[in-house]
Parts: structure tokens; sequence; C-alpha cells
DNA sequence: GTGTTTGTTATCAA
DNA sequence: CTTGATAACAAACA
């Protein structure tokens, strides 16, 4: 379940050694995955460069050289992009080569879950996995990519804009629990499931808390928390509880700080009680009904 | 066979 | 028009 800490760490390590690498071949083997033609999608690829990566919320975009066009990469729920190198090309960590990746879901690379994987120059490739199909890749050009952020896209969450007045303002007078308001991405742009569940444990907020019962005090907590939680994910390269590897192949370090996420039945680390569960927006909730009110 | 996992959108209702 | 709730998408696992 890939959020902004895990999409960008990907990010963050493609970006070290992507640009500037010459696409000379790539190959489709899901063909609904891309939701541009085959034909076209190549033709926009092959013989090109990324230029610069980005991120808004969950959603990636490549710059391609010489062009207008951007690639949107989204990443859904169990989406992966898994860069392959025979050398150490990451500074500080070990790549992977294509037989190392037997750790991961599907085995060597192209696997079973393999829906698109891109051939550079050099011999090194980048692949996109994604057992469950929900995740995409899309060729747009920057009028199309400007459209897509402005109306889809609330404030980064680590943005300064990101503060207590503009969440009073969007809350007030919305009916819905704040967990579902939370996973809003046109209110903040990038949380998911877990960090939602995480952010309000830490401001002690019960996820089912109507958003106009939550109070301007509580609120200055929350965007506190929220800050607090996604730089600490950032910080640990992100979460893996399921599926997620990073573009090594590697797994997030933040599994191991998680407070409710995933620990419902385990003891609370602040107070010992039990960590319940509830559904709310259909999705598994995780706190501490003595630790959130 | 059943329930569960979740990011996002489509659809419907009030 | 706004708001909110829910199904659907897809695949695997317990």
């Amino acid at each position: 379940m890939p959020e902004l800490p895990e999409v960008e760490t990907i990010r963050i390590d493609l970006e070290k050694f992507l640009p500037a690498k010459k696409i000379i071949s790539l190959e489709i083997l899901s063909p609904k995955t891309v939701k541009n033609s085959a034909a076209f999608f190549k033709k926009k690829l092959i013989g090109h460069k990324f230029v610069k990566i980005s991120r808004r919320g969950k959603l990636l975009f490549f710059q391609i050289d010489n062009s207008n066009d951007f690639l949107l990469i989204h990443l859904k729920m169990t989406g992966q992009l898994i860069y392959v190198s025979k050398k150490n090309l990451i500074s500080g960590g070990h790549s992977l080569n294509e037989d190392s990746f037997e750790s991961s879901v599907g085995g060597p690379l192209p696997n079973k879950y393999t829906r698109v994987y891109f051939i550079f120059q050099d011999g090194e490739k980048l692949f996109f996995n994604d057992l469950r199909k929900f995740g995409y890749l899309k060729i747009v050009d920057k009028k199309e990519l400007e459209k897509i952020i402005n109306e889809n896209y609330g404030p980064e969450p680590l943005d300064l804009s990101l503060n207590t007045e503009y969440l009073v303002k969007s809350f007030s007078n919305r009916k819905r629990p704040i967990k579902n308001l939370l996973l809003d991405q046109k209110l903040i742009a990038g949380l998911g499931n877990i960090y939602v569940d995480e952010s309000l444990f830490l401001a002690g907020i019960k996820p089912d808390r109507l958003g106009e019962k939550v109070n301007r005090k509580e609120i200055d907590k929350l965007v506190l928390s929220i800050k607090k939680i996604i730089n600490l994910a950032l910080k640990n390269r992100g979460t893996t509880f399921n599926n997620y590897l990073d573009s090594q192949g590697k797994r997030g370090n933040f599994s191991n700080l998680l407070n409710v996420y995933g620990r419902q039945g385990q003891q609370c680390h602040q107070c010992k009680q039990k960590i319940e569960k509830m559904k709310l927006a259909g999705r598994g909730t995780h706190y501490c009904s003595f630790c959130q009110k």
C-alpha cells in the first residue's frame, strides 16, 4: 500500500540514476496497465530519456526529454517500481540483479506480476510489477498533467499550506468521520490507510469522530501529528506491510514503528490496553479507545 | 465458499 | 449544487 512516504522514497532513489539514461526498448506484458495505445506509448518513450521525476500525492510523473510529455505512474495498492543493475549505482546501497529478486513476490524478473518493463542503453532495467493490476502508466502532455493535479490533489502534508487554519475550514460542517476526510486526496494529498490511522493515534483523536466535532485545539495537534508521522516514515523509507518494496527491492523500516495499524488485539504502546479495530470508509481502522477520544 | 486487504472512481441517493 | 455512502475494480490469502 504505497502512500506518500513510499512513493517519495522511490522517487528520490530513481532520480539518482534514471535521468540521462536512454530507453532503448520496453515491453508491455499487461496491455490494460498502459492507458495509451501500445504504439503511442512506445513511440513517445523509445529513444527518449527521463529528465526529472516528480510526485504529487501518490502520483509519480516522469518528464520526457525533448517533448511536452510526462509519464504518469500510479502504484495504487500493489504496484512496485524495481530498478535492476549489475553494478552498485545507488550510493550506500546495494542494487539488485534480476536473480536476487527472489525475496520479493513473484521470483526473478520479469515475473508473472511484471506488467511493463524498460530497458536502458546501458542494459539496466526498470520493472513495473503489480499483483492486483490497479496501477497504471499513462503519457499525458503538460496541460493534462496540470489539470489532473489541480482537480484532484489538495496540499501536501509537509507544505506550509497544510495548517490548522486550513483544516478548521475544511472540517467545519462536515458530517463524515475524520478518518474518511483525511483519506480524501482533494483535502490532503498523499495520506492512505496506514498514515491516517497512525496520525489520528498520535493526535489522540478517535477515527470515527465527525469532522465538525473536532475542535481547533485537536486540529492543531493533528496537523503536528501528520507532519511528524510523515517525516518519520520518510526517514525510515516507508512501511512494508504486505507488498511494498522500494526501487532496490528493499523493505520499508517504518513497519517497526507502527502504533496501531495492523496491531489489533495487541497492547497499546502508550497505555497497554488492547488496540481495537473497526471499519470506516470500507477500510480497516485501528485505534486505541483509551488514548483516542 | 467467505471474508479480508485498499487507492481511486463511478454511481446513486438525499 | 453539495454531501455522503457504497460498489466496483483485481488478485491472493487465511
